[in-house]
RNA sequence: GGAAGCAUAGCUCAGCUGGUUCAGAGCAUCUGCCUUACAAGCAGAGGGUCCGCGGUUCGAACCCGUGUGCUUCCA
């Protein structure tokens, strides 16, 4: 539509517009500076149609060039982007809506009548004016209400604000300062950002539902704020006496206050601080310690309920805060009540068990990430319950087949080195529960239960077939499971009670859930490390006998060449069982006939009685191995005589490249033995 | 429009102070096993341009810059 030029010649600016019942409120016409089309008109005024209001042609890089005509109508009243060019530009504002959504007195025409008819009927009235120069169908944005399904429009309106700078200081500070620590501490940023950019909070809503706003307002519209009606009119009283006498009503503020706005007490209302704020509860467990929460409402609540402890009660309202993350379905999406995406719970839990669903949500939980709920983390976990369980049965099995007097000295070693791995596992887990890594928390102790303990350990000491066992084993490994229960019990506290009372009796009171861990003693690293090599070795026995097609029920032959004997008489018993080995020698010399391996920097020769032997691959995967070592040895070489690097580094980085290097040359050296 | 975060194995993600916990876990895949706790299991294996480019450093998955893609919060 064309706007009249206020100048001698007749002349229009053209503007485009989708809502044309705003013209009312039009208070000026936009252009960008450096737009050459509209350079001339510097200076100058145009009329609004139909209501004739002379307004300013204003210049403002805000406009897009490439935009429509480039020039833009600016409604202050009715547009949240035009008011900003208000009130940079200092325009009046003209609200021409009522709130019921029809054309207020202020629009000059069409009063009463309803805004999208208004819409219709302006544009029939321009064209009889001949100001339409053009109409177009064009698809944009608009806002519904979320309640009533109804287009929103943008109106001005007298709001109850809250002033935030002053409240915000000391909130800021106390989580600079880690008087109120974050977990995870990134959260930190955002909340430094928004603290320091606060802005004041509008705490009026207009809702049914909801705490009055404490204002009340007499009949000539002055302002009464109390705590109740009845000092509200005091007030007015003493005030007005005369105003007062004649309209003795006063008129309440129908707005509520938004809900965060009594959630902000929270800490301190749960124990009663506005009644009673001396009260013992509040003296006793205020400040409180933890609060878990989701970092979406990290402004809404947690800044929030920060400002009102520091401004009403002077101090912090707890100490550290741990967000979650969001829990999404597979696709990423938030689980929703609209979206029908959220998994039945309760259906999970008859499904898979309380402890399950608190597991798979545990796993995949690193603090403040989001995690995408996935069935098959319910599976992993319903097997690892299945997986303590038959360990229970395995372990309670020999409860009948205890022994005294037993010879236990084969199986000390796996009890020394289970304890000591329990120990250091333990204290890394306190690390991590300090900090709050409650995810890497039980994934450390799934990978204890189930890799140290029940592939290793249990299969260290369990007695063959119908043997028996030493009572002293017994009941460490009694001792040892209920520890490895007591650290899980957080996490699954219905199952490892459970466990905990079938593997023994117990008195009375005698439960998990409030048994304390033990102090462990530093773990051995002597015993830990040959745990390892022992480990190390079974796996690569094993992958031999795999690559060279040896069955599971081929009992080998091993002949060790190894400087430390000391170590393998201690595991022998361990490792010819775990190996299948009917024999275990020392040597010193290349066994011919057999697979030969190295491991670190033992050369172990395996021999199979009855089966043909090829050891061509095994041959080559030493070459490979001996290649990668030699490459090895010269990126290490390199670094050490890098003048920098041995001048830079740190003492105990240094001295750990040494280690490397020579371990490798002693790697080399039995590798081109065994080749020989 | 303003801000924050993320990008690592086929998938979902760990990886703290730059250096052996350094490239990992679970699931998935492959091979072999009904071995007397467990086949929902056991044993073994394969799989990676740590998003691209540039910089800092003796040294980068990690620090800085930049590009791309994604997510969230605020307006």
């Amino acid at each position: 539509m064309r706007y009249r030029i206020d100048s001698e010649t007749e002349e229009y600016i053209t503007i485009a517009t989708v809502r044309p019942e705003t013209i009312l409120g039009d208070t000026a016409v936009c252009v960008h500076p450096n737009d050459p089309r509209y350079a001339h008109l510097a200076g100058k005024f145009c009329f609004i149609p139909l209501v004739n209001r002379r307004v300013p042609i204003i210049f403002d890089d805000y406009i897009d060039l490439e935009f429509g005509t480039g020039a833009l109508k600016v409604t202050p009243a009715h547009d949240i982007n035009d008011y900003n060019l208000g009130l940079k530009h200092g325009l009046p504002v003209i609200d021409t809506l009522n709130e019921d959504g029809t054309m207020s007195e202020a629009a000059g025409l069409y009063i009463g009548q309803d805004r999208f008819a208004v819409r219709k009927q302006i544009v029939e009235d321009l064209r009889a004016l001949g100001l339409i120069v053009k109409e177009e169908d064009y698809v944009n944005q608009v806002g519904f209400s979320e309640r009533t399904d109804v287009v929103i429009e943008p109106r001005l309106s007298m709001q109850w604000w809250c002033k935030m700078q002053e409240m915000a200081k000391p909130a800021l500070e106390a989580v600079e300062a880690d008087e109120i620590a974050y977990h995870p501490i990134k959260f930190k940023n955002l909340y430094r950002h928004w603290m320091s950019n606060i802005k004041d909070w509008c705490i009026s809503r207009q809702l049914w539902w909801g705490q009055r706003i404490p204002a009340w307002y007499d009949n000539e519209g002055a302002i009464y704020v109390a705590e109740t009606a009845e000092q509200a009119h005091e007030a007015y009283k003493a005030q007005k006496p005369a105003l007062a006498a004649q309209f003795p009503e006063l008129r309440q503020e129908e707005d509520v206050l938004d809900t965060w706005f009594s959630s902000w007490l929270w800490p301190m209302e749960v124990f009663g601080w506005n009644k009673q704020p001396d009260n013992k509860d509040l003296a006793y467990y205020y400040p409180t310690q933890t609060l878990v929460t989701a970092p979406e409402i990290i402004f809404f609540w947690v800044a929030r309920m920060i400002m009102a402890g520091y401004e009403f009660t002077g101090k912090k309202p707890f100490s550290e805060v741990y967000f979650t993350g969001i829990v999404r379905d597979k696709q990423g999406r938030k689980m929703s009540k609209s979206l029908g995406n959220s998994p039945d719970l309760l259906q999970m839990i008859d499904d898979f068990g309380a402890d399950v669903v608190r597991f798979s949500v545990m796993i995949s939980s690193p603090a403040g990430n989001d995690l995408l709920f996935d069935e098959g983390q319910l599976e992993q976990g319903r097997n690892f319950c299945n997986k303590m369980w038959n360990a229970m049965k395995l372990v309670k099995g020999w409860e009948d087949r205890c022994a005294e007097g037993l010879d236990d000295s084969q199986v000390t070693f796996a009890i020394n080195w289970m304890e000591a791995r329990l120990a250091e596992v333990s204290a890394e887990v306190s690390e991590m529960m300090k900090d709050y890594r409650l995810s890497e928390g039980l994934k450390t102790i799934y990978s204890l239960v189930w890799n140290d303990f029940c592939s290793w350990y249990l299969e260290w000491v369990k007695p063959a077939q119908d043997q028996p066992i030493s009572v002293a084993v017994y009941d460490r490994t009694i001792a040892i499971f209920e520890q490895l229960l007591q650290l899980l019990h957080p996490y699954l506290p219905f199952v490892t009670e459970d466990i905990y009372h079938i593997l023994k009796d117990r008195t009375e009171g005698d439960d998990l859930i409030v048994r304390q861990l033990p102090a462990y003693p530093v773990p051995a690293s002597e015993v830990l490390k040959s745990g390892s090599l022992l480990q190390e070795i079974i796996t690569a026995v094993r992958d031999t006998r795999v690559k060279n097609q040896l069955k599971p029920k081929d009992v080998i032959k091993l002949s060790v060449d190894t400087a430390n004997q000391a170590f393998y008489t201690q595991v022998t018993g361990i490792l010819k069982r775990q190996i299948n080995a009917g024999e275990l020698v020392y040597t010193s010399a290349t066994v011919a006939g057999s697979i030969s391996l190295v491991v670190q920097t033992d050369k172990l020769y395996i021999e199979a009685p009855d089966v043909v032997i090829d050891t061509t691959n095994q041959r080559l995967q030493m070459e490979k191995d001996l290649q990668y070592y030699r490459g090895f040895v010269v990126s290490v070489e390199k670094k050490l005589l890098n003048e920098k690097f041995v001048a830079n580094a740190k003492a105990d980085v240094l001295e750990n490249e040494r280690k490397k290097h020579a371990d490798a040359l002693a790697k080399i050296k039995t590798l081109e033995e065994s080749l020989a």
